[in-house]
DNA sequence: TGACATTGCAACGTCTGTCGTAGTACATCT
DNA sequence: AGATGTACTACGACAGACGTTGCAATGTCA
């Protein structure tokens, strides 16, 4: 079983947040579990991000706490900073994704030959790059 | 100019150099200018994020270090505990962006209706896990 | 009624990967 | 001779994630 690590997922961890909260005010527990349907069980969040990512953002200001009136949980809502941040990663993940998966090698797609040529496409790339861009 | 996070990177330099060596043999400024050139120029990897990497997974024994015979520079191989590694970190990327692409709004993908839609949905799910899987 | 699980949160310390800064040494170019 | 490029090494700081613990209220089931 894959195990999604945390090193990996570091600075998605409120970005997660941040959509659940676009749509509605909410609290941690809630969240927790909004996550973990929301990613079919694939992603738990533990508890202790889960909070450090409160206080770190409400330090930041995008997002405020504030106290239910019939119970005695916390709850968080996004602020225009907070929506702005959260479209920011959002853009940020295209270009992530667009940079990761050219070191990913997809399942079926890979022969000896293809590998050479692989390897022939990095070595003309940096040889154009000594040559033009005096890296 | 959007730039990419270390903490959204974090996790997968591994990776990135694992790709390079999957090849061939290299050395750290060879690697650094081929991720530079693969990504035109969109991720450049820091020095010393590039050398504790090498430390840190020829401890893993993910790559072996051996000398250039004409030069002094410090070569790596990968190993197969290094390949296997890899494969794995692939197989968690696609995992990692399924999910991670759940918390991602698409530009001109949102409308209001629809963001009314998103927060139901997210409603159903967790009343689901109220009652089946007790959360 | 009593035991146990769930809900909801806070405090504390540790770990790890990244990165800023700095320094060394040799080569090449102007 | 000085600037720039190549090729590393060492040290310390930082920040996010997480393990652990504790605690209090509420719900559930026997």
């Amino acid at each position: 079983m894959i195990e999604i690590s945390s090193d990996v997922i570091r600075g998605y961890n409120d970005t997660m947040i941040l959509y659940i909260l676009r749509n509605a005010p909410s609290y941690g527990y809630e969240i927790s579990k909004n996550i973990k349907s929301m990613t079919e069980g694939k992603y738990i969040i533990k508890e202790t991000t889960l909070y450090s990512a409160f206080t770190r953002m409400e330090k930041n200001g995008f997002i405020e706490a504030f106290s239910g009136e019939e119970d005695r949980r916390t709850y968080y809502r996004i602020t225009d900073a907070g929506r702005k941040f959260y479209d920011e990663k959002c853009d940020e993940w295209e270009l992530t994704k667009e940079v990761v998966e050219k070191f990913i090698a997809k399942k079926g797609e890979i022969s000896d030959s293809t590998e050479e040529n692989d390897q022939n496409d990095q070595n003309d790339q940096k040889d154009q790059n000594d040559q033009n861009e005096k890296v």
